[in-house]
Parts: C-alpha cells; sequence; structure tokens
DNA sequence: CCGCCCCAATTGAATGTTCATTCGGTTTGC
DNA sequence: GCAAACCGAATGAACATTCAATTGGGGCGG
C-alpha cells in the first residue's frame, strides 16, 4: 500500500471514479483501462479478477477513512472538542472526496460487502468504539453502548455527506453546526 | 398499482428477493423469470427493459415505506408518542421486510437513483417534512429545518434496522429503545 | 562504458461466455 | 375467433479474462 506503482494507483481512481458516476454494473474492465490509460492486460497484472480489485479498492479507501478517524480522535482536547473535530474531519473528507463516498455506499450495499468482518473485527469500527468508550470514561457521554453510539453517529455523518454531495438537499454551515449539536445532545451526558 | 396481476407481482418480489442476494448484476433477466415462473418473454410484456423493471419496483416499494409513514404518523396522539410510533413502526417494517430494506440501499446508492427528483418532490420526504412541521409547531421539537429533522430520523431508523439485518450487530429491544431515547433526545425542545 | 540478457511490465487482439432483448408462434379468456 | 397473455429458442452485443508478442531497464561480465 505504501508504495504503489503509477499504473495501480490510476486504475484505483479511474474505478472508483467510474463506479460512482455508472456503478459496479457498467463500468467494464475495458473502460476502466481506457480511463487509466494503459491496457486492459495491465489490470490483470495488478489484480487477479474485477472482484478483487474492487475489494481491494475497498480496503485502500477505507484506510484514507481511518486516517482521518485517528487524525482527529486522537487530540488531546477535551472530548466534547474532540467529538465536533472528528465528526466535521469527516464530514469535511467525504465532501471532498465524493467519488469515495459513493464507491463506499455502493459497496456496502452489494453483495461484494458480504465478504466484510463482523463489527467487533473491522478495524474502522474497533478505532470508533474506542473513542467513544473514552468518552463514557470521561463521562462526557451517555453510559451507552459504543456500538450504539458509534452507529449513529457515523450514520449522522454519511446521510448528511450523501444529502449535499447528492445536491438533493443544500446546507450553508449553520445548518451544519445544528446537525452536529443535535447528534451531541442526544448522546451527551447531561450536566 | 392497486390491481396487479399475479405474474407482475412475482415478478416483482423474485426481483427483489434476487437483488437482494446477487445485487443489479449478478441477476440475469433469465434467473427472474425463471425464479417468477415464467418465460423470459412474459417479463417484456410488463416491463420495456430491465431498468423500466427496477425503477417500478422502486417506486413500487416506496409506496409501502410511505403507507406505514401515514399509518404511524397520522394518528392523533402526542407528537412524542407518534414520533416514537413512526420511529418502531419504520424499524418494525424494515426488519420485516429486508429484501426490500436492501433493495432500497442498493438502489439509492446506484445510478438508477439519477432519476430520483428533488427531496422537495419526493413524496416520501414530503409526508416526513410535514410531520416534522407539526412538531415543530406544537413546540415538540427544536426550531430546526424539518429536512434536518427528517434526514437525521430517517438516517438513524435505516443505519439501525441495516445493522440488525446483516446481522453485524445485534441489539435487544432495551438497546433499541435506548437508541430512540437518544434521537428524541438530540430533537425535542427542552422542556 | 558497452553490449547482452533476463524478467517484470505492458500491450491489445482474440476467446468464450453471459446476458438483455426479440419475435414467431401458442395458449387462454372472453 | 380475436386479443391479450404467455412462451422460450434464437440473436447479437457486451464483457471478463487470456495470452502470445513487445518493451524497457538494470545488473553484470567484459
Amino acid at each position: 500500500m505504501e508504495h504503489m506503482s503509477d499504473k495501480k494507483r490510476a486504475i484505483f481512481k479511474s474505478t472508483m471514479e467510474l463506479v460512482r458516476e455508472r456503478g459496479f454494473h457498467g463500468t467494464p474492465m475495458s473502460l476502466v483501462a481506457k480511463h487509466a490509460g494503459v491496457a486492459a492486460g495491465t489490470i490483470y497484472h495488478y489484480f487477479e479478477s474485477k472482484e478483487q480489485l474492487i475489494t481491494e479498492l475497498f480496503d485502500y479507501a477505507q484506510q484514507q477513512v481511518i486516517a482521518v478517524v485517528e487524525r482527529e480522535s486522537g487530540s488531546d482536547v477535551p472530548f466534547k472538542d474532540c467529538f465536533f473535530r472528528l465528526w466535521s474531519g469527516l464530514y469535511t473528507f467525504y465532501q471532498n472526496n465524493q467519488d469515495l463516498l459513493r464507491f463506499f455506499e455502493q459497496f456496502v450495499s452489494s453483495p461484494y460487502s458480504a465478504g466484510m468482518p463482523p463489527l467487533e473485527e473491522d478495524r474502522y469500527y474497533t478505532v470508533l468504539f474506542a473513542f467513544f468508550e473514552r468518552g463514557i470514561q470521561e463521562g462526557a457521554l451517555k453510559p451507552v453502548s459504543p456500538k450504539i453510539l458509534a452507529t449513529l453517529t457515523h450514520s449522522s455523518i454519511l446521510s448528511t455527506a450523501k444529502m449535499t454531495a447528492s445536491g438533493r438537499l443544500e446546507l450553508d454551515s449553520g445548518e451544519l453546526d445544528q446537525i452536529l449539536q443535535l447528534i451531541w445532545n442526544g448522546i451527551a451526558q447531561d450536566s
């Protein structure tokens, strides 16, 4: 992952863009190849099959998201601030990477996702769980299962990002703050 | 919609089940036909194309969801109770219709959804908006845009249903109540 | 520094399969 | 008997994947 050939990266990028606008069906390998500026055969030098390409791309994308979580959740500020940062950081990341967002959504709701591990072994959720666990320990959050907190928070971020990304709803920054505040009101320990 | 031929209904049902387990790709018309107990040609008697079949199935499914919203949101009880009913009603509906849930998710994150109307013209959201509008009028909810309230509520239902349906997370009824309570805490007007 | 060799990277035409869709014909209901 | 509903083999296009042939670069003996 660290040192990736340019071609491989180009294949990833093209796949994500094409899947975003055309879906898994709708994006033949030949098109991925043309779009990435390589020959069809080259793709098979890097990936065993279309399925493997998709699966690896998902892992690759997920690592980027995990990096955001780790960056924002690690800082040493009061939990509330950290939570706001994490939420905004993820939201911004998805806004800036809308093909990733879309690819993600298609992947998790497709049969490709059958191979996904249970929540406990999913690195993304593991990191999130730890974060919410900390919030509970510090008394900032209601003593509710971190799974629940993580799921609700994550879904609020995704649904907000999807809404604005799809153009079906426009939100100004004041409204974003409102959303974030609503979520926080729901999960925070009343003081 | 009211009077649908048995074959048409069987085609809808088979399509939903197959798409649930195999995705849009992965479900050839020939398989839909076999599964529904009709000939391939028969499908084309009812639908112009595969795309049209999928699109009509989405409308058909959406109407069922809208029916749930109308049933639960119309009753003449205090808003809070009504909200709880609506949330639980939708959650239960998705639990009992997991192929529909899965089909829905795949549809909205696929390019098929390009043809969806903006939120304002989407009947599902129109009904939801009206419901939340009422909550604000009655002073039960914070004065936040109904779009936001509707989107957040909807996403919390869907993500909870998805989690349990996928088997990645199991929730007992106490935890469900907790979730519902968290959401309500977030959006309710402080009393 | 040169020439040579090796192997990984790359190519894209060819292959075989899968699929959506068609259509000529048959059945069914009225 | 005539429409509408239904059938399913046939058609042709699209696609994933393969593979024989080409390229390029870098190590190494001279």
